[in-house]
DNA sequence: CATAGCGTTTGGAGCGTTCCAACCGCCTGG
DNA sequence: CCAGGCGGTTGGAACGCTCCAAACGCTATG
């Protein structure tokens, strides 16, 4: 048995073997056109022979450019994201750089490792992607690497950010659901994770509107299902209950209509449900959510196209976009089973 | 506005703001406990200010070991592997290094990429999970740095494997069906994707041992929802229909009940129904699939230990390690309809 | 008083690249 | 016949860091 050999070959091991300078293999290995055939050939035979593969630590250092852009997720679970990181790889591979992604695991403190990781190995740029801790908290980073923040509507001096509309988006919830004849329409909210403080703006705002603010009622919640569940477990013990539910994203509907199933609450019978992203499980036949679409993929090349501004053109002023959302109308929302009549 | 400054402060920088040598710095960065009181607090003081952060490139590239590793990821979007790499990721973190992810979109090509970026960034170890692309494409990868397959039984001299027992989860399924009643069990399986060889090898030598040989049918169909619509489309127009179908991995199963629904079969009245891997969406109650449960955390975590094993104690020959699966029954499986009595 | 030893600090070499200036032939035009 | 130019090639400096050997200033010892 062969021993394993973690040493790699190095350009000047490639250069002695094709019997040429390391710096001619530094041009054929960047497909400069002033080489011979001749060497060219005798260069990429030896790389092969050698299974030479240019050391991306040596390159970066010099170039000072990893073309490497880092996203950080914070939940790896959530459909969501996968949709938005997909809409970044697709962008970024397109424009010569690649996206690597680290988890930050729904916790403030990982998610602050992962960013230093990322920074330490000096990524040309950052995408944060539903990040749970305050956004302050990433503000120094920014001031040395470009740093584009994804779902956060929180407008910073230093850094980009590119969102759906939460706050409309929130507000078409509600108006479905009083269209639908709701009044008291209940909302679980995150804090100040990611997108939660607009929604939550949006759904005040929009209460009040229809003159429903005596009905406005906010109990804390996570963005996932276990933060449905808290959430309406929290909701159930109102007297009266509310009728309807806008939970902060898919993830917690689910939770949500885990307890209603669990409950024996019929839906939406006996409470409307509503979520907010649109991922896949949505969608299928046997949940068929009512929620708001963002546009993932979207959000996903509207930041890489931020960082690359930054990037390769040196902007400095903070730009701030905002996608607009749609409303998707699922089985989970209907009249409330109190109304008669539709007035 | 301040001027954005892409320029990075250097170990030379916080030596000459701090008064001492660079070597100094070095020191205080890695916590050497033969610094004076004095210089240490000087040299964290000056770091503080000009923002310093080591460069992780410039330091692997002297050290020999990034203490990074790397993930391939086959589909970002399935929850399957976010377990998984939640698994890795809290071994990794332990064990002193970082965990990068990257996706392979399902695509060979992609996949190819995403491992040469990482073998770029000379990563300590790689991580393959569920890669679409033969293994043999990563052997040569696998002379120059360690890697792990997970989720795939296929043995290599040159990487070492944790999977579960695939072969054996797919012949629980098949028992669970035929001690329910049924004959006609049909299989849609991706080819040679991670997992699904050990699975259609399980599934046809039960068929096999059950004496249902003849009914042994299987389809294409990939790990995904589509996949499991399409290779549900191909089965509906069989006749006689099976009776049951095991669905490669979960994604897929919810594809075929999606397919079942649209075609009016009940589940599990006219179809009974398998998935495998036990991802959250077949626990909600709305789905209750049955399916096979693998350890995803401790793939994962295994994973990292058989790496480290290679990277810190320089182990050469492969190692290959299965995890027991567990039968996890919902209710998308029942009798057949055209069975009468246990007979 | 010279020496040894200890804790602390430092310069310099080297990691694998890129890139620039310089160089080598060779051809062309005056 | 020589200056100039050009395609092809090369050595060496630099990137930011670690680590080694050596030096430093002390104190304790013979």
């Amino acid at each position: 048995m062969v021993k394993h050999r973690p040493k790699h070959a190095t350009i000047n091991d490639v250069a002695q073997r094709a019997g040429v300078s390391k710096s001619l293999v530094s041009l054929v290995m960047q497909g400069s056109p002033n080489v011979s055939d001749t060497r060219r050939r005798a260069v990429l035979e030896a790389a092969r022979e050698l299974r030479y593969r240019p050391n991306a630590a040596a390159r970066s250092l010099v170039r000072q450019r990893s073309h490497v852009l880092g996203v950080v997720l914070s939940d790896l679970h959530n459909p969501f994201f996968a949709d938005v990181a997909d809409g970044i790889e697709v962008e970024a591979v397109g424009a010569g750089y690649r996206a690597l992604l680290s988890s930050g695991f729904l916790d403030a403190e990982r998610e602050r490792n992962a960013v230093d990781t990322l920074l330490q190995l000096r990524v040309d740029g950052l995408l944060l992607l539903g990040n749970v801790a305050p956004i302050e908290r990433f503000e120094s980073a920014a001031l040395s690497i470009p740093i584009v923040a994804i779902s956060r509507e929180a407008a910073s001096e230093w850094m980009d950010t590119v969102c759906d509309d939460d706050q409309l988006g929130a507000a078409m919830l509600v108006d479905h659901l009083v269209a639908l004849g709701h009044r008291r329409i209940a909302h679980i909210s995150p804090g100040v994770a990611a997108g939660a403080p607009g929604r939550r703006a949006g759904y005040q705002a929009r209460m009040q509107h229809h003159g429903l603010g005596e009905h406005t009622t906010i109990v804390e919640g996570a963005f996932t299902r276990v933060g449905g569940r808290d959430g309406m477990a929290a909701l159930l013990e109102r007297d009266p209950r509310p009728t309807a539910v806008l939970a902060p994203n898919d993830f917690a509907a689910l939770g949500v209509l885990e307890a209603a199933d669990a409950a024996g609450l019929g839906v939406p019978g006996d409470l409307s449900v509503t979520g907010y992203d649109n991922i896949f499980v949505a969608r299928m036949g046997r949940v068929d959510l009512t929620t708001i679409e963002q546009p993932a993929a979207a959000l996903g090349q509207t930041g890489v196209k931020l960082l690359r501004e930054r990037i390769e053109e040196a902007r400095t002023e903070a730009r701030h976009i905002i996608l607009p959302p749609a409303l998707v109308v699922g089985s989970t929302t209907g009249p409330p089973a109190t109304t008669v009549g539709p007035g």
